[in-house]
DNA sequence: CCAGTATCCTGCAGGC
DNA sequence: TGCCTGCAGGATACTG
């Protein structure tokens, strides 16, 4: 589930605990994920290193490490990094466990597997099939200038589009339906299609969203937890994801859901328009 | 190049 | 109670 605000949420939660901090152990028996990874070569770049103050970029946590490289991290769709320091075992689904100096173990917890660990050297992100990809993150105070004539380049729906990680990072499908039901467009309208005016707007509503979902959290739908275990409490904020069958939140009109590129889509019939 | 589909994996909710 | 189906925050390797 995590999408930008909820791995915001994650490293400012880290910002407090990680700069600063050396590894003592790592344990990473099985980092059976999407892009598997091998323990000796965690173990190596991590044990001894020190921490510096996390990053991120769309979706990926970036954890740099003093003089050595950067442990970059995707949640996927149930990945969940828990953070203790009270000789807690680790739940089953743990991929990877880093121990700090001082106590804490950070971990990570994946059931699906959906999530990736990667290790970059520096300078190394550049490379990266998957970082290198990257559209400008979601939060870049220069998206404004710049998405809206990227959007009106393509011709799939602006939803799929807005959820292209090449062209913007971050942007999933909770806020994807959120954004656009904000700005009052249909999710299906091809997105070069819609006025340039209306683009603007568009990106100022995803922007917006995006900072009130960080405000409280992020949004728990059943996966997500903080570093803590708390729930992300922007799911109460919700007007339409998974809101079915419920009144607009505007204009009273039944949520309709629908299924646009694979994946579930909620718009108000009545305010939403191409 | 671009657009659309299929697939990876596990857990859980709901229907029968 | 128990089984079966469908669905879930994502990304990418395919196909046409």
């Amino acid at each position: 589930m995590p999408e930008l605000p909820e791995v915001e949420t994650v490293r400012r939660a880290l910002a407090g605990h990680l700069p600063g901090r050396s590894v003592l152990a790592v344990r990473a028996a099985a980092v059976r994920l999407r892009r598997p990874i091998r323990p000796d070569q965690l173990q190596k770049a991590l044990i001894g290193g020190r921490f510096l103050e996390p990053n991120r970029h769309g979706k990926w946590l970036l954890l740099p490490v003093a003089d050595r490289g950067t442990l970059a991290i995707h949640l996927g769709m149930s990945g969940r990094l828990r953070l203790w320091d009270d000789g807690t075992q680790a739940p089953p689904h743990t991929h990877l466990e880093v121990e700090l100096d001082g106590g804490p173990v950070m971990a990570l917890v994946d059931p699906r597997r959906f999530g990736a660990v990667a290790w970059l050297a520096p300078g190394a992100a550049d490379d990266d099939p998957a970082l290198s990809r990257l559209g400008p993150d979601a939060l870049d105070p220069a998206l404004p200038s710049l998405l809206p004539g990227e959007l009106r380049r393509r011709r799939t729906s602006i939803k799929a589009t807005l959820m292209d990680q090449r062209l913007v990072a971050g942007i999933g499908n909770i806020y994807a339906n959120e954004a656009l039901w904000r700005a009052r467009i249909h999710p299906a309208a091809p997105a070069g299609s819609i006025s340039r005016r209306r683009l603007q707007l568009l990106v100022d509503h995803v922007q917006a969203v995006l900072a009130e979902a960080i405000e409280r959290g992020g949004t728990t739908l059943r996966d997500f937890a903080g570093v803590d275990g708390t729930a992300g409490m922007f799911r109460l904020e919700l007007a339409v994801y998974g809101e079915e069958g419920e009144p607009c939140p505007r204009c009273g009109a039944s949520i309709r859901r629908t299924v646009i590129a694979q994946r579930a889509t909620y718009l108000c019939p009545r305010c939403q328009r191409r």
